[in-house]
DNA sequence: GTGCTTGCAAAGAATTTGCATAATT
DNA sequence: AATTATGCAAATTCTTTGCAAGCAC
């Protein structure tokens, strides 16, 4: 799993990006491995409060660009982050409780790649969230 | 077009969500109907220094919540408006210059509500944003 | 040792809220 | 007259930045 690997492999995925390996970036990267759902950087600050606000913000930022981490926009465009599984994945965001989920499918992939070719310019990239009541929200 | 309506129709509009017709929104309306794409709350706030910015921004929210304009997330979060020409749509967000276009596939909405019968939960709405540079951009 | 990192506090940016005053119906 | 709306400033929320002191390599 990945989750397990994030633990495991912080000091290699920040060396090969040509950042250092310190104890306050290990202690959020331990935090991060072991959350389920997405989660938003001030959770994570809070959680940890031997480490400073500052750090936490730039420790998360690092690990989204490298792509370790992979974030997603509530309805009101604040951020939450989750690990990346790297599969390529789109979100379910329940209004409700905020929570985000993952969601794949091939057949959206491939009609987004055909889209993608008729659009003027050049794309980099596509996001496509579904905004719904989970069905714990449901009751 | 609804560009013209907007500024027409703002009193009607008001009312029939149950607000008042007032001088301040009248000029908010004005406006936001003279502008071709997509602006920020802020841009707009700065464009009417005779009123003032929580009424900009409390009637901005006014009329996305009445489906009058409709708002873009740029891929840091951060809001951006637009006319709705009621027609459902999704975005073409330029990541260089942030313009955002307005992007229509009939196949693609019909393939989003396939997979909204799928998804567990009450699926309320969806989003699809396509980032890419603009040709414009593109030089 | 050299240079990247940290933590704190301050600075920012964007948006909301409290409240007395003013305008609409 | 009864409310709703306005505008100003202060408050919020989330995030970034400056900088001296502290670690990693």
């Amino acid at each position: 799993m990945v989750t397990d690997s994030l633990d495991a492999r912080v000091d290699e995925i920040l060396k090969n990006l040509g950042h250092r390996a310190t104890g306050p970036r290990r202690k959020v990267a331990r935090l991060l491995a072991s959350k389920r759902g997405a989660f938003s950087a001030e959770s994570i600050n809070e959680e940890l409060p031997g480490v400073g606000r500052a750090t936490v913000y730039r420790t998360i930022r690092l690990l989204a660009e490298a792509g370790v981490l992979c974030r997603a926009l509530l309805p009101d465009g604040s951020p939450r982050y989750s690990i990346d599984h790297s599969w390529h994945h789109h979100h379910l965001i329940c209004s409700s409780c905020e929570t985000v989920e993952e969601f794949r499918s091939s057949e959206l992939e491939r009609l987004l790649c055909e889209l993608s070719d008729e659009i003027p310019g050049r794309v980099l990239g596509h996001q496509v969230d579904f905004y719904l009541t989970c069905p714990d929200c449901l009751q």
